[in-house]
RNA sequence: GGGCUCAUAGCUCAGCGGUAGAGUGCCUCCCUUGCAAGGAGGAUGCCCUGGGUUCGAAUCCCAGUGAGUCCA
């Protein structure tokens, strides 16, 4: 195996007068121009050393170290790119968000897909690093969401067989690490202290050899040359144990963080003091923190300590407190009090800005996805304010974030909050009434609340073990927290296995044959074409057939496959369905119509029609949603169908009533219009910088052309599918229904043109079937449905008080009552054909004169019986029911003084009945 | 996308095969007239929907609907 030595040896280290050494301290290689330098400059070898002496001579903030950065680069070639969304999962499925700036161009800008938006280019990309949550506001430079500023070259091998979308070296290693050097000169810094750490890069089934650059013993930037990609047969093992070999396309990966340099810049204690100074203080002057002079100076010197720590993860973070406390020279605890409550207001300054940009981009809280990273950072937020002390409302925190951030749906990023925020409430609410009566069941008993309960009350409910144990202490009783409380949730989750679905087979068979020509963007109404058969190909059940050009549209984007005939002569073939694979278009048809042959294509008109309408609708109820909702809302998917289709939308809270009546209203606003639909083909480039990421609703599509459908001047869309020209040719939209989805995704279902006449005649005959079977007027329905179902309640309870009286009349002397005297009580016998609740009220009744009660019925098909005894009486009811219960092949029992029990053999019950003095006496022996 | 939990009086919930309950709120009366007052009486339920098991289902099983929650 080769290792990557040679690969670092680069000219302008040569020519620059650098050395390479190992660090005697942790072993790494490194580059530098300092030819004395031992160490390789990284904590833990080495400490900060800019606290309180920046490293560059003047003080910048975020705004303006990222306006350095951009300009400087642009200045030396490279195209300024506006920054993509934090949602990475709106251009790839593989990540949730946006992690680092190379996210942005994978995985088609790195494959050599689709071509960079520019190339060189300059970004400074929003991120957000779940990952480090535990650790933001304790270590003094973790954040969860930072800004990667960075340049990247996207080059091809000069020996590349394949085409790509970019071609010959824009630049790589020696200009990459010489832009660097060129950069911190800019800024001032003294390039004598650089240091460049070998540090190979594996990620993604990408790798490559990379650069770490340390400067005053921060890491500020890292130089990425990505280059390989994992092979089973390279010849390069890389640290995470596969083997990788060179590829055609080689990419410059640059990060340059953004939040480090303005920290470097400044020198204060932590990152935070740096990046959001006005946040912070805002958040101390609310929860009230105010320190001496000389709890400041402690304060900021254990700061300065704990930076230099290397600290990963929050075990660490204790015993880091207490070795810091020792070299003050101060108690653990006093260092504690001191330090937390500014640990968790550096927290929430970060987390809110986390909010900002997962909010600003439409994230919208959910219990999937991105959706559910939302709910969880807010959810910890809303803890750490209220831990300390902070009054100010989560959506101001926010909106000041927001704010800064210049994000112009703020209001709705309030909102999202405050809803979030509400339901977060109820879920205490809730969460806390189950504890507590669950720690009154448990102080009773003296035992512990048992590991399962927690784990219960964590996975079903969403509480917090820390919030069991308090609320429990407040009510005396105890809680133990095993230390592996998380990893035994994990363990409920264990038994979850699902077989991933294993990749389908390229087919091969379509590899020689030439894109089919889509004839059907050309005139999405027509019908007949013409066309020669160049490939057919037997399948399970009929054929594929692959023409030169066709006017069939495969399924796709959630619009299904047209239908038709293709016919040769005298000859038709049906096609049933329609796909494509590799840009060829296989018909499936039920017969051949012969390779090579010559025929006409006839598309179902009526379906293609209704299908069209339906697509255009759906492009009009997004638009709709959005302007009656809220910019965040974007499609989470869609069908289209022949009688109705559904458009899933993101929004936060159930869609109301009067919403979906005025989307309704909006989208046929529209359809009365009549605005064109037309479509155009612009570079992917061009229509991105016009319209923004919010133009692939359905997905983005890989090429560097995209197909954009325009409704007048009002809405865009990347889209494939096919439209009316005008919004007239819809005629109406009809919207059916709503339902949720998912947390935060809604289901709007409705239908268009024909379909939506339809579906309201179908209504309509529902309600006109309901009128007429109630014999009133349609309109009157609701009223007169009301009244019934109020008299209908009214009449039941009239007859359950009629039943009673039936009842003590009846035990007051009916027909087909036999008493047997008992020793000292009296017991009735009697038959009466009523359902179990008269004989229920028999029962009582005579139960209530003193007498023992055995009333028994032939009713609706089976025998039953109810027998009660006075409360002096030793018999035992259940015990009688049951013997009588068995008599006609059933079964009975309940409570002793009053039981009920019943067969299938009606026949037998009077003789049953009429064994019922013995089995009571036999009783009452007993 | 998967797992789990829940659905009963206006509200909060108990009941978990055998006559639907408590607290609170509501109505009436009494006692007091001060600050979630005390006493007596009363009304209020398609026990989420549909199917199944059973002599009998609020209760057990299946499906659906709605709410909540954890994980990727």
């Amino acid at each position: 195996m080769s290792d990557l030595e040679a690969e670092y040896r680069l000219d302008y280290f040569e020519e620059e007068g650098f050395t390479r050494r190992e660090c005697p301290s942790c072993g790494v290689y490194f580059w530098t121009r300092d030819a004395d330098r031992e160490l390789c400059g990284e904590p833990p070898c080495e400490d900060y050393s800019f606290i309180d002496d920046p490293g560059f001579p003047e003080a910048y903030s975020l705004t303006e170290m990222r306006e350095a950065f951009l300009s400087f680069f642009e200045e030396n070639g490279h195209e300024r790119i506006e920054p993509y969304p934090v949602a990475a999962n709106r251009w790839r499925d593989d990540v949730l968000l946006t992690q680092a700036s190379i996210y942005d161009f994978q995985p088609l800008v790195t494959s050599g897909e689709t071509p960079p938006p520019a190339n060189p280019l300059t970004i400074s990309q929003p991120c957000i690093r779940m990952q480090d949550i535990d650790n933001v506001g304790k270590t003094g430079r973790h954040t969860m969401a930072f800004e990667m500023m960075a340049h990247h070259a996207f080059n091809t091998r000069e020996d590349a067989e394949a085409d790509y979308a970019y071609e010959g070296e824009v630049y790589w290693k020696d200009e990459t690490v010489a832009y660097c050097d060129a950069f911190f000169e800019s800024m001032g810094a003294n390039i004598e202290e650089i240091t460049y750490l070998e540090d190979p890069w594996v990620g993604g089934g990408n790798a490559g050899p990379a650069i770490e650059v340390i400067y005053k013993g921060a890491e500020l930037a890292t130089l990425v040359f990505m280059c390989m990609e994992q092979d089973p047969d390279g010849e390069y093992e890389m640290k995470d144990g596969n083997t990788y070999s060179f590829m055609d396309t080689y990419i410059v990966d640059t990060g340059y963080g953004l939040e480090r340099w303005t920290w470097m810049s400044q020198g204060t204690a932590t990152v935070y003091e740096a990046i959001y100074p006005d946040a912070i203080d805002f958040l101390k002057e609310n929860a009230g923190i105010e320190h001496t002079d000389e709890e400041r100076e402690l304060i900021h010197r254990a700061a300065k300590l704990s930076g230099r720590l290397d600290i990963d993860d929050v075990d660490d973070v204790e015993d880091a407190r207490g070795e810091v406390a020792e070299k003050l020279g101060v108690d653990v605890d006093r260092l504690r009090e001191l330090i937390e409550p500014l640990e968790t207001i550096y927290a929430i300054a970060d987390h809110s800005r986390t909010l900002a940009y997962m909010f600003g981009d439409g994230i919208v809280p959910s219990n999937v996805a991105t959706g559910y990273l939302a709910r969880m950072v807010l959810r910890r937020t809303k803890r750490l304010v209220d831990d300390v002390g902070v009054d100010a409302p989560l959506d101001e925190l926010v909106d000041m974030q927001a704010e800064r951030l210049g994000y112009g749906n703020r209001d709705t990023i309030r909102e999202i909050v405050r809803t979030e925020e509400r339901k977060y409430r109820k879920t205490l609410e809730r969460g806390s009434r189950k504890v507590e009566q669950l720690a009154d069941e448990y102080a009773a008993t003296d035992d512990p609340i048992p590991t399962e309960e927690l784990l219960e009350l964590y996975d079903s409910h969403g509480i917090q073990p820390d919030m069991v144990a308090e609320i429990a202490a407040e009510r005396g009783a105890v809680v133990d927290v095993p230390d592996d409380f998380y990893a035994l949730v994990a363990d409920r989750h264990e038994r979850v296995t699902d077989g991933t679905d294993a990749e389908p087979d390229r087919d091969e068979r379509l590899a020689d044959l030439p894109e089919t020509e889509k004839l059907y963007y050309d005139d999405q109404g027509r019908t007949e074409f013409e066309a020669v058969v160049l490939d057919v190909f037997e399948r399970d059940e009929g054929y594929d057939v692959v023409l030169d050009q066709t006017m069939f549209y495969p399924e796709g984007g959630g619009q299904p496959a047209d239908r038709g005939q293709l016919s040769a002569g005298e000859t038709a073939v049906e096609v049933v369905d329609v796909e494509e694979v590799d840009g060829v278009v296989l018909h499936h048809t039920d017969a051949d119509p012969g390779k090579g042959e010559f025929v006409r294509g006839r598309v179902d008109g009526g379906r293609r029609e209704r299908l069209r309408v339906h697509h255009t609708a759906t492009h009009l109820i997004g638009h709709a949603a959005r302007e009656v909702l809220g910019g965040h809302v974007r499609q989470a998917g869609a069908q289209k169908g022949l009688n109705s289709s559904r458009l899933d939308v993101r929004h936060y809270e159930r869609i109301a009533r009067e919403d979906v009546r005025e989307i309704e209203r909006v989208a046929n606003e529209l359809v009365r219009r009549n605005v064109a639909v037309t479509q155009e083909w612009p570079h992917r480039h061009e229509a991105e910088a016009e319209h923004g990421f919010d133009l692939y609703q359905g997905g983005v599509p890989p090429g560097t052309n995209v197909r954009l459908i325009h409704v007048g001047d009002v809405d865009v869309q990347a889209c494939a599918g096919t439209h009316v020209d005008r919004t007239g040719d819809i005629g109406s939209i009809k919207l059916l229904k709503t339902e949720p989805v998912q947390d935060g995704v809604e289901r709007i279902v409705f239908a268009a043109g024909d379909a939506a006449i339809e579906a309201t005649q179908r209504t309509e005959d529902a309600l006109f079937d309901a009128a007429t079977e109630l014999d009133v007027d349609p309109l009157d329905v609701p009223e007169a449905a009301e009244r019934f179902f109020e008299e209908w309640k009214a009449r039941g309870k009239e007859i359950d008080s009629l039943k009673e009286q039936l009842a003590e009349a009846r035990a007051s002397g009916g027909a087909d009552v036999d008493e047997v005297a008992l020793g000292d009580v009296t017991a009735v016998i009697q038959r009466l054909d009523g359902d179990a609740d008269e004989l229920r009220a028999t029962a009582n009744a005579h139960v209530d004169d003193g007498s023992v009660a055995v009333v028994g019925s032939g009713a609706n098909g089976s025998a039953s019986f109810v027998v009660g005894v006075p409360a002096d009486v030793s018999i035992n009811a259940g015990a009688v029911v049951s013997d009588l219960a068995g008599r006609v092949g059933g079964g009975g029992g309940g409570p002793p003084d009053f039981a009920q029990g019943g067969g299938p053999d009606v026949e037998r019950l009077d003789e049953a009945l009429a064994a019922a003095p013995d089995v009571l006496r036999r009783m009452l022996e007993a």
